[in-house]
DNA sequence: ATGTCAATAAATATCGATTTTTTATAGGAG
DNA sequence: CTCCTATAAAAAATCGATATTTATTGACAT
């Protein structure tokens, strides 16, 4: 039991592979923010090469999940308050900028699609974690996908994994939290469908932020 | 003569001294844009090992210099008009939240190191392109260098780079550009000193627009 | 001509072993 | 007791060879 074998399916590459299986056991802290990551270690966890698990070390670095120095190795990411909000200063400019021109640039096509991917959000309250986590990781990047800016984009997407990450570090401590979730993601929807820039922009950003603040007070625990 | 050995001096590792060779490579177009970048021949090329290339190309893939596809190698980042002016739209905003953080963190260390890296610039002024483009780079850096925001800041980095990337690429055609650009530099370091953040930002955009729109002609041609 | 398919060639990905570098350890000298 | 230095152990980096996968070619049928 508990195959994290990298090979399991032979889909992909051993790369690829290493690759998912390394950038989930971070983002869920299974390996510890800042842990030196050694290959051999690593290499027998997977089990497969050292070319992979190294290749794929190299290109978690592009994610900021894993820091690279030469001749010395790889580690984790190191994790900090500081750092969460760094990264909650940069995703709100960032998303608040492909918000507004995914609004501007709207097409029926991308509507629906919002509406879709938060039918489908709703649908998955409820169940097993990983699966409504999927489901509300889309339909937060549906509000960017029509941006027309792909690098805007992938770095959105990179840093809402990065969010992710804390997410997980903080979820020992399970602080009662005041809000209705799920309110908060019908204003948004509401104000993107209206084609409410300002609207959808303010609601977002508060609800990225009232998730900051309670996941800030909780690392301070 | 014309050495790109990757391991002279032997200062750094294999790997860290493909990746400055490539890096540069594709900066300066020597490896176009779109380019199929295959292992054997940059090992020839950098008389070095094909496991060194690879994470080199790896590493690569975190500036946006290089794609990587599963199964079927590397290649040159693509450049085109509309990559091209995404990055100015990024490094705008970004550039602009950078500067506005670093003038608000304002200290007078930082303030000197306005005023010294813009004595360089100036004083390199009319020597070799790369030792001007060095200083340039550093002057230009230093607004940001005191946001207190580490990720942002290398956002930045990159993006200074991938833009270069067009300088290269535009310069065959040299078009007549009627601009002062000390006098632009000049007054983005005088608005900075007098930490006066809207004049900042405004003469900084505006030096990278008009950059911009001189590339974008460059290129139409 | 055009499209399919097998055979071949080319390139990528991976392995296992070796070399180089860094880190930890222990033995003195001041 | 602390600081340095030599040595040993560990880990990273690299190499050369092999296995896999993708791309190319040309014969053949439609």
């Amino acid at each position: 039991m508990n195959m994290i074998d990298a090979n399991s399916g032979k889909e992909t590459s051993a790369t690829h592979g290493a690759y998912l299986a390394l950038r989930d056991m971070i983002l869920t802290g299974r390996l510890p923010a800042g842990q030196k990551l050694k290959i051999e270690e690593l290499r027998g966890l997977l089990n497969t090469g050292a070319s992979p698990v190294r290749e794929a070390l190299s290109l978690l670095t592009s994610d900021m999940l894993v820091e690279r120095i030469d001749q010395r190795g790889f580690r984790a990411a190191p994790a900090s308050k500081a750092n969460f909000e760094e990264i909650l200063a940069l995703r709100c400019s960032l998303e608040d900028m492909a918000l507004r021109q995914s609004i501007a640039n709207a097409t029926p096509d991308w509507e629906e699609r919002l509406v879709l991917t938060h039918h489908r959000m709703k649908k998955a309250t409820g169940q097993e974690t990983t699966v409504f986590e999927e489901a509300h990781k889309t339909f937060h990047m549906a509000f960017l996908a029509n941006s027309g800016s792909p690098m805007l984009e992938r770095l959105c997407d990179q840093l809402y994994d990065l969010n992710i990450r804390y997410r997980y570090l903080a979820a020992g401590s399970s602080r009662y939290q005041n809000r209705d979730i799920s309110a908060e993601h019908e204003e948004i929807l509401d104000a993107m469908v209206q084609r409410d820039a300002d609207r959808a922009s303010t609601s977002l950003l508060s609800h990225y932020r009232l998730t900051g603040e309670y996941l800030s007070r909780a690392m301070d625990i």
